[in-house]
DNA sequence: CGAGATAGTTGCGCTATGCAACAGTATCTA
DNA sequence: TAGATACTGTTGCATAGCGCAACTATCTCG
């Protein structure tokens, strides 16, 4: 929907390049790991709209879609949980999603204070959509890196694992 | 500073784990490189905010702290494009930090419109403890992934590279 | 039953951004 | 050189995405 993309006369930089800009000295930054990892990100979100443009999702709204479609009937908490937010998050999230008669809320027999998420009929459909095409985004990029995405893809997992590993140590000597 | 945290009787999740919950089904979203990414940065993301506590940088101040102090003098609208913002969001981000004393705008005598930016003696400072734990944070991470780490740097450059090369495509043909 | 834990909710605040519209200032061109 | 045009920074408005504290039901367990 929208398409209100007004002509635009002159080329507006954001969501554009991010191309390291040449005579410019990035100092430190040119050297962590984190801000590989920042540039990549972002360049990736941008790809990441472009592939899904007119579909009204996000990234946090699609991992919410996959996870609900995947695990119906599950707490909004859980879903907190898995997206690693907070509980208020989850439930702005899934607000959002019901709005959109994407999502359901059904009662749960066993425990009276909490929901039981689903995907709507319409919410399946729509799902498959953006699936479709992030799948295609996701498997263009890897297609670029060739042999080595497999292994980006561990070490990303290697790494997450690692920071939030960290992390923890801190809160749990709570 | 701060230190403020409450005692907080139970444990609330955001800022902590993000780990794959188990038993959990995440669909495509543990096959997709962009989901890798995703967690990796938000797992990094936190432990950066855990190694700068009390500092008050975030990612983005921190880039423009370091790309002001490697090119003194630099216009904002440079500022914008070296961190893929928008020309607003680079004068908010210049703002917040000049009132912090961090940051000084200079009059560009070249041309009029524009100003130069100049880190002041305080924000100097400010940013050789900032990076010092930066890298510090970023070394551990780095150690921790061993001999890939270089590896993973590379590849997450090529990644970014080809999404924006990607997004280029788009805008170019304006 | 009553204390304490839990699930979800609400209200408030903050970062990070974009975009349109605007005001000076520069530049280029007829 | 006057105008049109482009560019720099600014302002106001809006959005996504989060966290946190406080609150309400509801459970659970001794």
């Amino acid at each position: 929907m929208s398409r209100t993309r007004s002509p635009k006369t002159v080329a507006e930089p954001p969501g554009g390049p991010l191309l390291p800009v040449p005579g410019l000295d990035y100092g430190v930054l040119d050297e962590l790991l984190g801000y590989a990892l920042r540039r990549a990100q972002i360049a990736l979100y941008v790809d990441f709209y472009r592939a899904t443009a007119g579909l009204d999702v996000s990234p946090p709204r699609f991992a919410a879609l996959v996870l609900v479609g995947r695990n119906p009937g599950m707490r909004q908490g859980l879903l907190a949980q898995a997206m690693g937010l907070h509980r208020s998050g989850a439930l702005r999230l899934t607000d959002w999603l019901t709005a959109r008669g994407w999502v359901e809320r059904q009662d749960d027999a066993e425990d009276a204070r909490s929901w039981g998420l689903f995907l709507t009929t319409a919410g399946k459909r729509k799902l498959a959509e953006i699936e479709r095409r992030v799948r295609a985004h996701d498997e263009r990029l890897m297609r670029g890196l060739g042999d080595r995405a497999a292994l980006l893809k561990l070490d990303l997992e290697r790494l997450a694992a690692m920071a939030a590993a960290n992390n923890n140590d801190d809160g749990d000597k709570r």
